[in-house]
DNA sequence: ATTATATTCAATATATCACTTGAATAATTT
DNA sequence: AAATTATTCAAGTGATATATTGAATATAAT
């Protein structure tokens, strides 16, 4: 061993923390938490050349934060387990409780007013069993297809000016995207307070609600 | 905003991530875990130059992991609260628990033999109200000094080999260093054992010890 | 076997980071 | 006010990472 053990242990854990420094990576890993994917869906979803997308997936599985199969001619990857979820999460929650500079930005979204509490599971749990309340999913539709929290609406962030017309301003509003690192449904709960609906964010997003064990209803079962 | 929300988000989350990214600045907020410290003693500590050190503090501070107050001359810096712990902690779970690397350095120090199961802070709380157990104490004096889980006797590493002498081989020996990402605890059980002793790794180190509100002695209340 | 497709590898230019050195700043002491 | 001490800033260098391009590999279909 050439450097001290000390040092070689530090260099294995700094690994992990490098594979999640770049914001490329972190967008790979969000669409990978919606579900396990090949190689050329992921690039095409977070806007990389196919060879850049594969070198990026190899230092995430380097750090083994996720890993593949072949499938015939495709390389499915996908996160190797909850563990690289729960990572990102306190990566985002250090992130936002500490730098003001995310508050600034997530603020420009909801339009300068405070954006409500969102949402736990929990109760939109309880909110869905009582049918007093509306479900949104803001994902792109191929996303929505394949799982989405059972009830929920499928609308395009860029349809959502078109699609408010036909909702019920009295019924709360609960919008979802991929989860804590996807602007979705931020943008989507200020675009519907601006419009006058009562209108929250779901705590997290599918892949949490997903993880949960929660109720999940696929397109083929509606 | 000359790039998207979404990316310039994402930025943010990767400044944390690059902040740990660095073998010498884990070491830096391992340092800062046993408590508060100077420029220059954490620069002795690190084997850093002041300067780079610094540095290294400042990248940390961009990313809000450590704060710093000034004492005279003097800028103290420290963690800036447990959710920094908590996301090395994280971070040496995942590596650990996928890459087989850092198995094969953990394992070259205990000598080929696997380690024993580290002993909980619960359990060790227990044992030491009943006296039957040892403590040893693995960090350099001064860490010590600080404070140190009472009854622990501090040897440094280098001089376990002449201390062991004075043990008692029918007694178990709990050791503990500065918390998960510190190794000497590690080869302090793994020499003890080569040496017929029953000797056990606590789990964490003082930082978590502390953390949870347990009791703890200094030198000046000794 | 040959061809087609999906992915990975290799080479390159560009950008960023780590470390060193020496100067600049900030608070204390004389 | 001048000197001292602790820290930070700034410039330069070598190393490392990213994105692009084009070639190489591996599997499936013909």
């Amino acid at each position: 061993m050439s450097t001290s053990p000390k040092i070689a242990l530090l260099e294995e854990y700094a690994l992990v923390a490098r594979a999640l420094a770049a914001p490329a990576r972190l967008m790979l890993l969000e669409q990978l938490a919606q579900g396990e994917r090949g190689v050329e869906a992921l690039a095409e979803k977070a806007g990389l050349t196919v060879a850049n997308c594969s070198q990026h997936l190899q230092q995430l599985r380097r750090a083994a934060l996720v890993n593949s199969r072949r499938d015939g001619k495709a390389v499915i990857y996908r996160l190797t387990d909850s563990k690289t979820l729960v990572l990102m999460d306190l990566l985002r929650i250090v992130a936002e409780r500490n730098i003001a500079q995310v508050e600034r930005i997530l603020r420009g979204l909801s339009d300068g007013k405070d954006a409500p509490e969102p949402i736990s599971r929990d109760e939109l749990d309880a909110r869905l069993a009582s049918g007093s309340v509306m479900v949104l999913d803001v994902r792109p539709r191929d996303e929505y297809e394949v799982g989405h929290i059972p009830g929920a609406r499928n609308v395009l962030f860029s349809d959502i000016g078109q699609a408010l017309r036909t909702f019920d301003p009295s019924t709360e509003i609960v919008a979802y995207c991929r989860g804590p690192y996807c602007i979705y449904a931020h943008q989507a709960v200020a675009a519907l307070r601006r419009n006058g609906f009562i209108a929250r964010r779901l705590e997290g997003g599918f892949p949490e609600w997903r993880e949960d064990g929660r109720s999940i209803q696929t397109l083929a079962s509606a």
